[in-house]
DNA sequence: CAGTGGTCTAGACCACACG
DNA sequence: GTGTGGTCTAGACCACTGC
């Protein structure tokens, strides 16, 4: 096992970690066979990758999400990505856009075969290789963040497989943009392929709002995610 | 005095520590009178808020800028300020228009009594005000994060005093589009607001390329900012 | 191989929350 | 007041850098 965060990190993707559920200090520590001091660590770091949220004196949560914040989140993505592909436009190199292709050959590959376990994956490949022809490292970050937070959500609410073929295709028109260096189209057909991705999920979110039992693990009060988090 | 980390960030952004210098992990413990262990936490802390950076096994040292990191900072900003604005002049209440006149009129009052010290902080609580009314968390940590940056920058390159007037007014038409929620002209004028803001802060900065003295602390391969941030 | 950065242990200690 | 979260100390220890 590698360290301890990044075996929190992934046990709250993988949902090993429900939404909600208190992530103990000490509990932590002995279930990792770590001293306490390292288990804080990682919990700072996961809070700053707002995977956890802690309050003060009150200990330290995975996440809950409610609508509201899905739409927050989007925001910012569509905000930064519009932004980031723009100055991938601009910026772009021969080799970028080989990588670029690569990534999206990828991923109708992935389509085609019917792996929609690894679609998530290389859908987040094609974005991440955009955002690094943009070459805006701080941004990157950013949005890093947001794809992680993103992918804890997907994990739980599956990805629409019955659209992948329109993400197909809003790649595609993005690819040739980039290539013919139309920053402003590129910007505009990004923001609405993220659009698109948003109102899906929301709309799978609130077609079924249950939570699977575990999430309300130490939270009696309900077994809705929505109420939880403020 | 408070703890280490405010400390930190202050002698960062006041300059008592320069840009690009090292920060030893003993030697601050030592200055602060702790051990070492909070000095490492605030240094990842600031680390992550882009103060301080962090290589492998070579140590900590105060962020270097260049011209390219100042692009990418402002790109950010007008990316996300933009988006907030469109959100604030959506949902808005008579509340936080309340408070955004304030903090206009509180400005205007500075730089009517010539008191440029604190305009800088003023300008902040009115962009403070904005992003307030959009109600996204999220968003706001990510941009109050720059604004830290940012003031790093402002307190060495000054804020361009003979420009005042014109921010006024950018802010009057910003606050009137927010009025009348008119969302995609305040997202227009906010955009063009923040690239006067970056433009003018890359004119200066490229004016006066050379760095005090104490910026070349343990570096004494250059005296030149640009060159030492990768 | 010395120096330094970086992480962990083990335990003391304080502060707040909750009953 | 008791429990728990949260932080600090002091020191051991490993890893990598740069002579």
């Amino acid at each position: 096992m590698l360290d301890i965060e990044q075996s929190l990190r992934n046990d709250i993707i993988a949902g090993a970690l429900p939404l909600g559920s208190r992530l103990r200090i000490d509990e932590l520590a002995g279930r990792y066979g770590v001293s306490h001091m390292p288990v804080r660590e990682a919990l700072r770091v996961l809070h700053g990758e707002g995977l956890v949220v802690i309050e003060p004196n009150r200990g330290a949560r995975v996440r809950t999400v409610h609508p509201g914040f899905i739409e927050d989140l989007f925001d910012v993505r569509t905000a930064l990505e519009t932004m980031l592909v723009r100055r991938a436009a601009e910026r772009r190199t021969a080799d970028h856009l080989k990588r670029l292709r690569e990534a999206q050959a990828h991923l109708e590959a992935l389509v085609a075969e019917g792996e929609f376990e690894s679609v998530a994956d290389a859908n987040r490949s094609f974005h991440t290789a955009i955002n690094d022809a943009a070459g805006n490292p701080g941004a990157l970050m950013i949005v890093d963040r947001h794809w992680l937070l993103l992918s804890v959500l997907l994990r739980r609410y599956g990805h629409g497989e019955e659209r992948f073929q329109r993400v197909i295709d809003d790649h595609q028109h993005i690819i040739r943009a980039i290539e013919r260096r139309d920053s402003a189209s590129a910007a505009t057909l990004m923001g609405a392929h993220i659009e698109k991705g948003k109102s899906n999920l929301l709309l799978r979110v609130s077609q079924d709002p249950q939570i699977a039992d575990g999430a309300t693990h130490d939270r009696p009060g309900g077994r809705r995610l929505w109420l939880a988090a403020r």
